[in-house]
Formats: C-alpha cells, structure tokens, sequence
DNA sequence: GGTGTACTTGAAAGATATTTTCACCGCCTG
DNA sequence: CAGGCGGTGAAAATATCTTTCAAGTACACC
C-alpha cells in the first residue's frame, strides 16, 4: 500500500527531480471513488498499459459479471495475471482488488435499479441535426456527471482557499483551454480578484517570475502535457506560488508542478467529436466551482460586485 | 488419538452431518438475496443463536460500515468471533462472509443513490464544497437539457448550411459571449473554414461591412440587447449576409437582424450563479451543434484537418 | 543497425482474509 | 450431579489477495 505509492512516488521524483515536496503532487489523489467507474476508465486509459486497459475494459464493460470474479478469475478472463489485476485496481483509485470488487458491487447494485437507457452511439456523418443535437447533449451532460462524482473536493478546497487568500491569480491555457483559463480570468476578475489568463506562453512564463509565496498559479491542459502551459506553472511552484493543475491526466506531467490536481472527466471521444470539445465542458464546471468557492469565502467583497453586474445586466434587459 | 479422533469424528457425523449437508445444498431456495436484507433478518432472527443476532443486527443496521470490514473486523465489533460471522452469513444465505459482503456493498451503494434528490435549492454562501460542485452540476446538466429540447432544428439545419456553403464567416461577442464566439470561430478554422471572431466592437463593425451575400455573420448574446453585439450584426445584414443570432431572449432586439434565430435556454439566476455562467453552457451546446453540422456538410475538407489534430494529441500524450 | 535503458508482464513467493475444524463451556435434563 | 447437547471461539487449513522478482519487449539513443 504505502508502498506502492512510495515506489510510485520515486519514480516521479527520479525522472522529474525538481518538484518541491513529492508528496503534494500524489499520483492518486482520489479516495476509494463512488460510481463514476466507467467515466475513470476512460479518463485513466490513456495511461494505462495493455494488459491493464483489458482488465479495465472487462471492469466498466461488466461490472456485475466482474465483481462475482476473484482475482485469478479476472486475470483469466481477461488473459491477464493476477499482478497485473491487482495494478489497475490501484490505478483506479482502489487499495487493491478486493476494494475494487466491493466497488463494482455496489456499482452493479446501482446499475440495477437505475437502468439507463442511453443514447449512447457516435456522431456520424450522416446523422441528422436533431440526432447531432441530442447527443452532443447526452455526452456533455455525462462529462458533468463524471466528473462532478469524480471530483475531489479536498482538492478542490484547497485551491478555493489558496486562491481566497491569495494575492494574485495567474491563469495559464492555450487553444481551447485558453478560453477556459480566460473565462476564469474573468469572473474573478469581476469580483474583484486580481486574475489573469495568459495564454501567450512567453509572456506567461516571464509573469510567473514575479510569483511568489501567497500567489496562486492555475494551469489548465486537457492532456496535462502542453509544454506551454506546464513551464509557467514549473517556474511558478519553483517561485513559491501555490499551484493549481486543472487536467483529463492525474498522472500526467502538469501535475508534477501542481500542489492541487483538479480532473476532469472525459467523454467518449470521437471524430467528429475531438477531444478538445469534449474537455471543455468539464474544465468549465471545475472553473465553475473554484469561481463560487472563492465567491462564498471574499463575500464580503465578492457580493457588492455580484449585485451590480446582475443589476447592470437587468438593466439591459429592460427592451 | 487416532481412535479418539475417529470416534469423535463419528460423533460429530451423527450430530452435524445434516447441518453440513444442508449448507452446500442451498438452505435458501431464493439466490444470494437482493437488497430486503432487514426484512431476512427480522424472519430468520428468531431462529439465531445470541451472538448470531448481534452479528445480523450490525449488518442490517449498517450495511456500508460492514461492509467495510473483514471477517475478524466484524466479528470484533459485535464481540463474537469469525466462525459465528460466517456462521451468519451462511444462515441469511451467502455461501459465505464475502459475498455476504459484497451483497452489503450493494446495498450501501443503492441506499447511497436513493438519497440525493434536493440540490435544486439556490447556492448560499456558507454551502460545503461539495455541494456547490453538485448544484453546479445539476444545474449545468438542466440548462444542457433544456437548451437541447427546446432548439429549433429547422432554424439550426438553415444556419448550418449557410456556414457550410459561406464564404466567409465572422463570430461576434462580448465578455463571456465571446468566448463562446472565439471557441466557435476556433473550431471552424481548423477544419479548414474561413471564421473569425470579433470582440473588439469597432473592428467587429469595419469587418462587418466587407460581408457579402453568401457570408455568414453570427452574434451571440445571452441577453439579446448587448449594442457591442448587434450593431456590427445589423451592418452584415444590411449587407447581404446570411445572419445568425445565438441568444437566450427570443424576442430581443438582436432578433430583427438575424435569418435565423438558436434559443438557447437559461438557468435559474442566482446571486453566486450570475447570468453569464448559466448562459454559457447552452451557447456553448449551440455552438458544438453548429460545429458539428458545418463539419458534416464538408466532410471531404474537414476529416483531414480532423484526423490530423487527433493525431497530433495523440502524439502529444504518449509520455 | 546495435546497444542500453526503461517499461511491461506473469510466475511464484509472501501476506491476509476466509473457512473449517475441533475442543471447551455452560445449560438443561434425566 | 452426570451426561448430553448446542453454542462458541481459538486455531489450523484453505482460499484469496499482494508483492517481489526475473525475464521479455519496445523504445530511444547513439
């Protein structure tokens, strides 16, 4: 158990040394988990291995069947050995299998009484615009789901508070991320934070250099491994800033930098459905929720500039 | 020792051979036992011994707790030992304690789903964390439903074929809009269409008044009444341009420039949920759907470019 | 194209948890 | 009060899970 995050941890400080204090930025941050399984294997399976992606398969794809299996059963089944079971348990947030199972227990229970009916194909060509519509709706209200169930709110606490409390709040993302990190920008803005979003990478980095202890750095990257994005984070956790990583990759090298990982779940992704517009809509609910949680705690700050924009905007509302 | 072994074991033939008989052979005709598990236990309690009650009395009384725990752990709590637990087990019809306890797992689990129908309420300042993630959760999830049920396909199937068919199209928004606009006009230049968005409402106007018959020119403004906004749209359709308007008030000003109108539905307002945030996620909807639609109808040019940014990602999270 | 390195993987040893066995204990009965 | 009988838990036996380790594999770097 300890263990293995030990050995874990170890290789991220040997193939990335720097890192402040190894322990901030653990690998599974997630306790045990609650339901939103399938939305994790799709979330881990990029950096899974192949064996594990058939044990995780074989887990999401029958849950019910699964749980009736012991450890050597499952390694059967999926061709696989007991070790390699036993890895992607813990990959999934689980101290070993035998949580795992009690997991996929409960999980198949739930399935039970709440039979989703799903409209759950791929967008194809030829699918007619209301079809497009309704799921494209479908799999964004799941990517809210999935990572709302999935989010870690100790985490996310943690940065609420380090943001709260902070003098000044960088916000870093290029492309689709960037308008996330821009929408952040601007709402904190709005309630009188002193936010930026930079999504220039050079000038980014050159204004992590003025971060220091107090300051709070927020990198958002889907893959976690935006090289733009990881730099200024990099030279704002070395400047002392609290970091903030906002991923699809807990594991990925964003994370490295970062003091709270925030992850976000990903949909099925699909071609005429990338994977950037599908990372959007939970970056956005992450964004969301550090916004309000740092509202509730500057309220006294926060609510006069709340108002006033609900008035102003009332007051354009009037035709 | 082997005669008093033997005779001993003849003993223990006569008395116990059928209790054991009866155990393998299903002393419960029902399977394992779904989720009435009080109700077992109040029927078979009568016919428990002492420390058998205080073992089903735990288990029905908290299910997740126990589950939880090992053999030893339960058998701690309730002050009997193991053999009595699996003793238990065996009597509410398990073929033992783990899948008595996985059965438990279940139980937790569904109990725990039941439970969780009031986050309609507003967001105050003193809710926990985790409650705010839910309430945004849910509310972004409505707002995505409501938005995707009530969008006019035929407004929506003629704005995507002009953007397919145009030659030309421009994205006009203001604070949060805009993003919504850049993440449009985002999208489209990467499969290879001709977009662009405008924030700046003087160069939105200059650019307006290049349109043409065959552009497309698409504003998005929650209120409907944002003059940044309709004004440089006014001039696009003075012009020619085919004019989309992607807004949250039907009737709105914005409205007598556009050829076609998305409605895109609104949240309930809140003092820590202003306009801006609830409105967004719709428009965001449209805006995939749009997308998506332009995607499809130019198929040939757009897979490439598709394909290649999905590869490029690929790349990008190999490590 | 060869070589070294790091990562995967499963077999088997090791640790835990579960099940079974068995002897003891207390209670009731004759 | 002796004998038997069911209830009970300690401990052995077994099943299950976890860890270790050595071999295989793919990749990156000369």
């Amino acid at each position: 158990m300890s263990a293995a995050s030990q050995q874990s941890a170890a290789r991220q400080a040997a193939t990335r040394a720097p890192a402040r204090a190894v322990a901030p930025a653990r690998p599974a941050p997630a306790p045990p988990a609650p339901a939103a399984l399938a939305a994790k294997v799709r979330t881990l399976a990029p950096s899974m291995t192949r064996s594990m992606q058939r044990v995780a398969e074989a887990v999401a794809g029958d849950p019910a069947g699964c749980a009736a299996l012991t450890v050597t059963g499952l390694a059967q089944l999926t061709g696989t050995s007991e070790a390699t079971v036993v890895r992607t348990a813990r990959l999934l947030g689980y101290p070993g299998y035998r949580d795992l199972r009690l997991a996929l227990a409960g999980l198949a229970a739930q399935q039970e009484s709440g039979r989703a009916p799903s409209v759950t194909a791929d967008i194809s060509v030829d699918d007619p615009i209301a079809e497009v519509v309704a799921k494209l709706a479908h799999d964004e209200r799941q990517t809210l789901a999935d990572t709302a169930a999935s989010l870690d709110t100790a985490q996310l606490g943690a940065a609420v508070a380090a943001m709260a409390a902070g003098r000044r709040i960088d916000v870093y993302g290029v492309a689709a991320s960037g308008l996330v990190a821009q929408d952040l920008a601007q709402k904190l803005l709005r309630i009188g934070m002193v936010a930026h979003a930079h999504s220039d990478p050079h000038l980014a980095v050159t204004n992590a250099v003025q971060l220091r202890p107090g300051d709070v750095a927020v990198a958002i990257t889907h893959s976690g491994s935006t090289g733009d994005v990881i730099e200024p984070l990099r030279v704002a956790f070395e400047h002392g800033a609290t970091t903030v990583a906002v991923t699809g990759r807990p594991g990925s090298p964003v994370t490295q930098y970062a003091d709270h990982v925030l992850t976000t779940s990903t949909a099925r992704e699909s071609e005429l459905r990338p994977a950037a517009m599908s990372s959007r809509t939970g970056q956005l609910l992450v964004v969301d929720c550090l916004f309000v949680g740092v509202a509730q705690r500057t309220y006294d700050r926060a609510a006069p500039a709340l108002s006033a924009s609900y008035e102003a905007l009332a007051h354009r509302h009037r035709r």
